[in-house]
DNA sequence: TTGACACCCATGAAATTCCATGTGATCCCA
DNA sequence: TGGGATCACATGGAATTTCATGGGTGTCAA
């Protein structure tokens, strides 16, 4: 199985595009659907997810559950589809990241791809670090916790 | 699958013509019937539903689980049918709204077309921030419910 | 004859496609 | 194993196309 991974730093051009990475371009290649990537902002971070056609199918499996035509499906389509582009790639395997996404992950010049295995996310750089820095200081937290449950 | 995803906002013209947004000319062309696109005002929103054939045809499904005469199924039919225009749309991929929608939606000269999935809606785009910012919200509390989904 | 509407064309901005360059990595062969 | 040739890839910019929008004209009906 195909798997984003890893973390790469492009630059956005006066353009606003992007290289997306060639290894996640490769995994992509056999998931995206023709049209492009599916990219929404993080619903509980500084940042952006994206995914090909994997990822959306999720959504809509989520969304088959609930009845038609119900408040409920109307509104969770909303902020599910609603906050969704699909970014086109490409000839060069670059994407445009409108103004919104921008926006909403503080994109300036610089960007980092971050695999997380079924998706990527989109970060600014230095907020990708401190992120990661609290993620290892949590795992070391876990670990700690682990290590002394086992040995006291 | 094409679905309705995303949101865009186009201007209403003088003639009170709005262009459709390609992408979602693009999902209809493969799915309207030649006349145009169906379009209504939505149940519970401030806002029109729109679709293609695709949507036709579920509310027909909706509809034929229901008893024949049934008070039920005429009330539906009546809301759900009732109020359907059917929008031709021009050679530029323009459609015209009739005074009764645009009441209805209180539009004005600008409208935002938001992607669904299987149908778009049109809203007042002043109006669709305030409902995105309370699905944004619902999302979040329901989060639990599809972990599995968007956060992967 | 006056609107309403379908059809056609013009235009500017934005997006897509295409081509060029630099650089770092990889490969191959002496 | 060193060193040159080649390739992959990110990046920059030009050329071309798409698209939203504005406006004109003709037709048909009230």
């Amino acid at each position: 199985m195909d798997r984003f991974v890893s973390t790469y730093t492009n630059k956005i051009d006066a353009k606003g595009r992007v290289s997306i990475p060639a290894p996640f371009r490769a995994v992509l290649e056999r998931d995206a659907y023709p049209g492009g990537i599916y990219c929404y902002p993080s619903l509980d971070a500084p940042a952006l997810d994206a995914g090909g056609e994997r990822l959306a199918q999720k959504i809509d499996a989520l969304l088959s559950n609930l009845p038609d035509y119900s408040d409920e499906r109307d509104e969770l389509s909303v902020a599910l589809y609603g906050d969704v582009q699909v970014l086109s790639i490409d000839g060069d395997g670059r994407i445009i990241l409108p103004e919104g996404l921008r926006a909403h992950a503080g994109l300036q010049d610089r960007v980092a791809f971050v695999g997380l295995g079924e998706k990527f996310q989109i970060w600014q750089p230095e907020r990708f670090e401190e992120r990661r820095e609290a993620a290892r200081a949590k795992v070391r937290d876990h670990r700690k916790l682990f290590k002394d449950g086992r040995e006291g």
